[in-house]
DNA sequence: CTTTTTATTAGCAAATAAGCTAAATAGCTT
DNA sequence: AAGCTATTTAGCTTATTTGCTAATAAAAAG
């Protein structure tokens, strides 16, 4: 479960231009997203999902988008995932349910009238 | 129709814990939350949302508020309508629920397999 | 065992963001 | 018109973010 804090560490981690285009290019890619070799469509742009094959795609230095795809990492909206000298990158589907839930009852609750106690923690 | 640039804004606006919280505050404190009066929900914290009421529950100075107001009405998260020297501020549900479409969507798409086009606009 | 590949860390500069106080603006209310 | 009330603008300081290059680490390949 997302507390407040994890919200707003995937709000800002998307509130960037270069952190959204990683995101959107990680979430509808159709990379090989994971190390068990699942095939990427080949009409698509990529091939792989390690940290290089994501910042070809890219006008900035490796290390630059090496540390954006931390700040994903740290806000679990991707998993990186170490084997042998490569990381493979995939969404992190489960927060992305978790805040696709939220903003569904956040309308949802607004148009039924419902009236919360504000709570510092959600 | 939000487009890429809206949505970075969006979430860059949702991404500080300040404008987090009164973005809360404002979408489910149940303000009385219109120029037309319609009744608050006498449980809840508040009774307006001119600026100054919304920034009682702060410990920032006024201009501050002020300022992070400006950049929520900005992304289209809130509205804010003058009404003599007051302003009046309410959530605008248009905006929520079009990003509530985009999570939907994700999700929805991920789960089916479906695979896109890297589109930069969207 | 040296080189290459893959990725991170460190340290720096420039830009942006977030807070403040003081001043300005705009509309009431006497 | 003078003085409130509500809000924004201006200008400043400090902190954070975003980019870079150079250096480091760890595994793979020759």
């Amino acid at each position: 479960m997302l507390n407040m804090e994890d919200k707003i560490k995937i709000f800002k981690a998307l509130g960037n231009e270069t952190r959204f285009k990683i995101f959107k290019n990680i979430f509808t890619g159709g990379y090989a997203c994971s190390i068990d070799d699942k095939q990427p469509n080949d009409d698509i742009i990529a091939q792989a999902t390690c940290v290089t094959s994501i910042a070809e795609h890219f006008d900035f230095a490796l290390p630059t988008i090496s540390r954006h795809l931390k700040e994903l990492k740290d806000a679990k909206i991707i998993t990186m995932t170490k084997s042998k000298n490569k990381i493979y990158i995939e969404p992190n589907i489960e927060t992305m349910k978790e805040i696709a839930e939220c903003f569904a009852v956040l309308v949802n609750d607004y148009d039924k009238g419902v009236v919360y106690q504000y709570d510092n923690t959600k």
